[in-house]
RNA sequence: GUGGGUAUAGCUCAGCUGGUAGAGCGCCGCCUUGUGGUGGCGGAUGUCGCGGGUUCGAGUCCCGUUACUCACCCCA
């Protein structure tokens, strides 16, 4: 019996868990449809050189290769899988821009592929829910606010189904960048770097860090972990930095920037936007808000939905298009509800009907009433084998299938019965017009336990 | 890429200081001759991850290897 290991970082759900994910990424494309959100699909590669573009990417990224290749191709310029779906859509963007209407609102729901070490909640292949706003020229700022409400929205539909709240926190690296020049500190993405360890590292080792990497004074190391401690849900997180004391013209737009996000999202999506100044990952290639997402409880799965604001998100020769996105780690989020039971599929298939067969010679009285059936949206599927009556009623309650019907024989008058295995009830019922209640006609995803 | 842990039935795991493999769950059959779930009785299943070594004898000890896994790095 050959023995088939799973490939790490590779998942592949079973079939309830499917019907979880998808659920998933139906609740997220609709409500981004509902914001105005146009749906894409780019390819599954770019050249490399594409990839490596944004920013010094230290992201691994898997190469694609001909088998049959030859060394003539050489030359040719090589291709990666992406690793994200925001680099592709800029290089959409350049290459469509003639085409496209500005401000430019789309989501993106695809796999991607990163060549690190797996781990729990960390694949090498996994699906993101990917949404970003791009303007030629200047982007209205409120936009900045729009995509965490979308995301926000978009999680408080999935509050239904079990998955618990999530918060949303949001920093400007502005101000960060404006704080740190302003107390003399010139490297500022080494500061950001060691910050973000705040929370893992705490803070006596982030100030040591701060003086060894980044040549910060006692004093500088010890500003800069005030400024990280600072978190707020209203425009007094303005108020708190500037008590440090500190004065920059990059630090005060990016404070009336942060307001302007906390104020809008507060009014929109109460309770779920912080902002927090120890946020500092993705800070070394965001310009202006930066986004990370945790669930409440599952603080050790790390951020599910990340993000933020480019300047230069696209460039097509003749413009600069600034932009701002989130993107969503679908298996990430999906993966945690499965093995934590968080949610549960009410079954794992598609069928609300399950149409025993009395013996094969009277099979096709048994797929003459599927077909009935489904002709009006039932899903419904026919006994595999002429088995007894126990033995099929099995069948489908191994599946979670809720009903079976069992076909009258050709002197009886009628379809036959239909029986609601969980209830035990059966009722003599007719094909082109028996219909199962709504919650029972597909699979539902509800809370686990 | 660096460091730690684990690897036994479909699943979860037990197997003490070496003596030729076990439990629970699940699965199959019967009790139940055409309507399941509970109960009773019975049954099948493993090259003990792979390779080598020590030994009369290795699931058990040693070395190597691979996979999985956790932490670091980094991130969804």
């Amino acid at each position: 019996m050959a023995r088939v290991a799973p490939l790490s970082g590779f998942p592949e759900w079973l079939p309830g868990g499917r019907v979880v994910e998808e659920h998933v990424l139906d609740v997220m494309t609709s409500t981004f449809q509902l914001y105005g959100y146009a749906g894409l699909q780019t390819r599954a590669v770019e050249p490399v050189e594409s990839l490596l573009s944004k920013g010094e990417t230290s992201k691994e990224i898997y190469l694609l290769r001909r088998l049959q290749a030859t060394d003539d191709e050489a030359g040719e310029s090589q291709l990666g899988l992406h690793f994200d779906l925001t680099v592709p859509f800029a290089r959409y963007v350049a290459e469509n821009s003639g085409k496209l209407t500005f401000p430019f609102k789309r989501y993106q729901v695809q796999q991607v592929w990163r060549g690190e070490r797996p781990q729990d909640g960390r694949f090498r292949e996994f699906t993101q829910a990917d949404i970003d706003v791009v303007a030629p020229g200047e982007l209205p700022a409120h936009y900045e606010v729009e995509v965490p409400v979308v995301m926000a929205a978009a999680f408080e539909r999935l509050r239904e189904i079990g998955v618990p709240p999530v918060r949303i926190s949001v920093n400007n690296r502005r101000v960060a960048q404006g704080f740190y020049e302003g107390i003399g500190i010139a490297d500022v993405d080494g500061t950001l770097r060691v910050i973000d360890k705040l929370d893992k590292i705490g803070p006596d080792r982030v100030v040591t860090a701060l003086q060894t990497e980044v040549g910060a004074t006692e004093q500088q190391a010890r500003a800069c972990l005030e400024l990280a401690s600072i978190t707020a849900t209203d425009a007094s997180v303005a108020d708190q930095v500037l008590a440090l004391g500190v004065r920059n013209p990059l630090l005060e737009q990016g404070l009336h920037e942060l307001v302007a996000l906390v104020e809008g999202a507060a009014a929109q999506v109460p309770g779920v936007v912080v902002a927090d100044l120890a946020i500092a990952r993705g800070l070394d290639y965001y310009t202006g808000s930066v986004y990370e997402t945790t669930l409440l409880g599952h603080e050790n799965l790390g951020s599910i939905c990340s993000g933020g604001r480019y300047d230069s998100l696209v460039d097509d020769g003749t413009h600069t298009y600034p932009g701002v996105g989130m993107s969503l780690g679908v298996s990430r989020l999906v993966s945690r509800l499965l093995r934590e039971s968080i949610v549960r599929p009410t079954r794992a298939v598609p069928t609300a009907v399950l149409v025993a067969v009395v013996d094969e010679d009277t099979r096709v009285r048994s797929d003459d009433v599927a077909r009935r059936l489904r002709a009006r949206g039932i899903a419904t599927e026919v006994a595999p084998v002429a088995a007894k009556f126990g033995k099929q009623i099995r069948h489908a309650d191994r599946r979670d299938i809720p009903f079976v019907w069992f076909p009258s024989t050709a002197d009886e008058p009628g379809d036959g019965e239909v029986k609601d295995i969980r209830s035990g009830e059966q009722v003599a019922a007719d094909a082109g017009t028996w219909t199962p209640p709504e919650a029972d006609l597909r699979p539902q995803v509800v809370p686990g336990g």
